[in-house]
DNA sequence: CTGACTGCAAAATCTTTGCAAAGAC
DNA sequence: GTCTTTGCAAAGATTTTGCAGTCAG
């Protein structure tokens, strides 16, 4: 499970500074979508978000539209990352927890985790060749892990 | 640009064979789809394929339907993958190329391709670290690709 | 107060599906 | 001929937008 490296206390204090800094408002809707992210480990689609919210926070109005907009602006300030996961829709996880890669295994479908500092050299050089400004990386290595070898 | 290391001649013709194994049926639809994935290097939306044939082979019927189902057929089948980030909709792109890796534009959800020694070497270290046998491996990287960023 | 934010519903996108006609084998 | 594939249009699914009321600063 990925460890979140920043407090909740110091995300919700930046997203502060960060809307102040761009004259946008605090809002309960956008304090409640970014703590359903930090606090609930996961890749959520939108609809998730939506529901999870609806569920905890009944008393709170809420709009689908709100999540999206929300979602977008969070990940503009790079809070939260998107990855689409092949089949239809965006997922949305928290984006500000210690970086990782994964090995998925096809036969069981476990997820070992790593982390590689030369790759990650590489990869920020490799932005920067391309004049590219990253906000985020994402290495997938799919094979059979050790143990369904052993199996076989 | 990637170069296609499968002439089109043994593309087509495993693609024949593979029809032909799951009583299948070619059609000159599905020929267009795969020739036009082949010869052209990038990234298409299915909506980019469908144009690409109408305007380079007007006489033929096709419909977008025809375009979407043949896409996911040629990615079953391995011949194609997509990807999709960012932007709305996914991209094709031939898939029996040499390989390489992405770096993705949140903001146009412009594709620019790359390849570096140093992680391929790192991704195989990795999977030998961990007993993993890879089949394969994906890497993207996003962020605001250089024109993007001069219009800010 | 003022201007940004929200929910709602409608609109815009993107993709899939049902079906009768056309085509491959 | 038989069975798959196709185009079309309609349906689904997902995301964005316009707007009047609401709310934060």
């Amino acid at each position: 499970m990925p460890q979140n490296i920043v407090s909740y206390a110091d995300v919700l204090n930046d997203f502060k500074k960060l809307l102040k800094v761009n004259k946008l408002k605090y809002t309960k809707q956008r304090e409640l979508i970014l703590e359903i992210i930090y606090n609930n480990d996961g890749h959520f689609t939108p609809e998730d978000i939506y529901n999870l919210i609806k569920k905890s926070y009944p008393e709170v109005k809420l709009g689908i539209a709100t999540v999206y907009r929300t979602l977008t602006l969070l990940e503009e300030s790079n809070i939260v990352s998107s990855i689409s996961f092949g089949a239809q829709g965006k997922k949305y996880e928290f984006g500000l927890g210690e970086h990782h890669d994964h090995l998925v295994c096809l036969k069981c479908g476990g997820i070992e985790e790593f982390f590689d500092e030369i790759i990650e050299q590489r990869q920020e050089d490799i932005a920067k060749e391309h004049n590219f400004r990253m906000s985020n990386h994402i290495m997938k290595i799919t094979g059979i892990c050790s143990v369904c070898q052993a199996k076989e």
